[in-house]
RNA sequence: UCCCCGGUAGCUCAAUGGUGGAGCAUUCGGCUGUUAACCGAAGGGUUGCUAGUUCGAAUCUAGCCCGGGGAGCCA
């Protein structure tokens, strides 16, 4: 592609184009969309910044009229036009255009496979490369980068230091998950890490309060609009820190993140026609109920669900629409959780442990808690569990040498997002979603 | 792994066991304010695969393949 500086008028974007009403700019990207009616052309236009409406009329511009006359649908467009304010045209401005460059023009023969009206998911899927360049598709992303960019905001407004957990991990953090096994060098076995749980727990020890952001990795074979296999995953731990502070901590980061898309993304979110004054109601504190609370809630809604049960998808569904706020559960039995989970000392068969439900059943967002501190104690959980105690020596350090409490959390960030932007899918509001039977593209 | 639903034109979907259709997309023609524009015409099919029942199967049966949703498990 040539350099198109030389063109005497300001290169902008269609975000920018609004506020220079009246003077002549150029846009350079794609050919979006385009309504003919006899000798006038509208083009709409997209440059990754929005999308905008285009007139040509073929007696006032009949060069551009014939280039552009019969282009198909994603062809690559340097354009060139007068802006002005345009009632009847999307967006309330409108471009007419008086210089068009092809940059690259579709074929004829292999016109572009997303069209303008409904798809089905694997059709979609299949085409999630081209997919992505839909207006829709386009807003969720940029909401997704806005809630990566508050999360990180807020933990370092708070103190905690953002460091790097390893994607190789010897073995399993939690024996429970299914690991993606992979050749390391030489005949050695590596794993894709499930979480970055047990090394930001040594970073909390060296810095004290850190927190990752990163991508995670869960063999499972669920198949449901909740999981990924590759997801990412913002993990909290600080050294000295006890459940309320994680809770608190918790609170804060949701609705820090849900406030700032609220806030600085709200044309995405008009876009795709999400209710901002839900997303307004997210301030803390959060409702909290104990699990022992939750079975009672569970119980009275007419579930038959007993002391000791999982909470299940269900469940848990049951429980958050009795908020507009998403619900803290803490306090699950012992036995449901991780081996590394503290044991609350008034009652030992309950853990210092929490979740997060979102609201509108999207669904547990954050699960975490304290962390045990005792050597004895973490090895006999190990053994409990059946994990292989030499692959945690180094973990069991941690513990031998000036252990301390300590607590942290991990929150899902597809799920988070995926319930601000109210979408149908948690696989919408990834670039690229890696699930179940599915890696391409 | 288990349960439920689906697979028909490039896409979204119709079609009582009796000649496989529509809208959109594509190509051609028309239209000076369209809003997934509209109007007219044309091309486009091994009905997921295999076997079976039947005079006759997109339709009924069995097996397999692929996809979707859910359970379990989890963020």
């Amino acid at each position: 592609m040539t350099e198109t500086a030389q063109t005497p008028n300001p290169i902008t974007t269609i975000e920018q184009a609004g506020a220079q009403a009246g003077g002549t700019v150029t846009i350079r990207g794609w050919l979006y969309n385009m309504r003919e009616s006899g000798k006038l052309l509208f083009p709409i236009f997209r440059d990754g910044t929005g999308t905008m409406q285009g007139v040509v009329s073929l007696k006032e511009q009949p060069e551009v009229f014939a280039a552009l006359k019969g282009l198909p649908q994603e062809s690559s467009v340097v354009v060139t036009g007068s802006v002005r304010t345009e009632p009847r045209a999307p967006g309330g401005f409108e471009l007419g255009v008086t210089g068009l460059e092809i940059i690259q023009r579709v074929p004829d023969s292999a016109p572009y496979p997303i069209q303008l009206k409904e798809h089905g998911v694997d059709f979609l899927l299949d085409r999630r490369h081209l997919w992505i360049r839909t207006p829709r598709q386009a807003a969720i992303l940029r909401i997704r980068a806005e809630a990566q960019r508050a999360a990180r905001n807020y933990m370092d407004a708070q103190g905690y230091t953002q460091t790097d957990a390893p994607i190789f991990t010897p073995a399993a953090c939690e024996g429970t998950t299914t690991l993606f096994e992979v050749n390391y060098i030489d005949d050695q076995k590596a794993y894709l890490t499930q979480s970055g749980q047990l090394y930001v727990e040594a970073l909390a020890a060296a810095l004290g309060k850190v927190y990752t952001f990163g991508p995670t990795f869960r063999a499972e074979k669920s198949k449901t609009r909740r999981h990924l296999t590759e997801f990412w995953m913002l993990e909290p731990e600080a050294a000295y820190a006890h459940l309320e502070d994680m809770i608190q901590l918790a609170e804060g980061l949701v609705s820090s993140v849900v406030q700032s898309v609220a806030k600085n993304r709200t044309r995405e979110l008009a876009l795709i026609e999400r209710d901002v004054k839900a997303l307004e109601k997210i301030v803390p504190p959060f409702p909290r109920i104990t699990y022992d609370d939750a079975i009672k809630v569970l119980q009275k809604a007419g579930h038959p669900a007993k002391w000791g049960d999982d909470l299940g998808g269900d469940e848990e569904t049951i429980i958050s629409k009795e908020f507009d706020r998403p619900v803290v559960i803490h306090r699950y039995p012992t036995a449901m959780k991780a081996f590394y989970m503290a044991t609350d000392p008034a009652r030992p068969e309950l853990s210092l442990s929490f979740d997060m439900i979102a609201p509108e059943g999207y669904g547990e967002i954050i699960g975490g808690g304290e962390r045990l501190a005792d050597y004895d104690t973490l090895v006999e959980r190990l053994r409990a569990h059946n994990l292989p105690e030499e692959s945690f020596q180094w973990y069991l350090d941690l513990r031998r040498f000036g252990s301390v409490p300590h607590s942290g959390f991990g929150l899902g960030l597809e799920r988070t997002v995926a319930w601000i932007c109210g979408t149908e899918h948690i696989r919408e509001v990834i670039p690229f979603p890696r699930m179940l039977y599915r890696v391409y593209p």
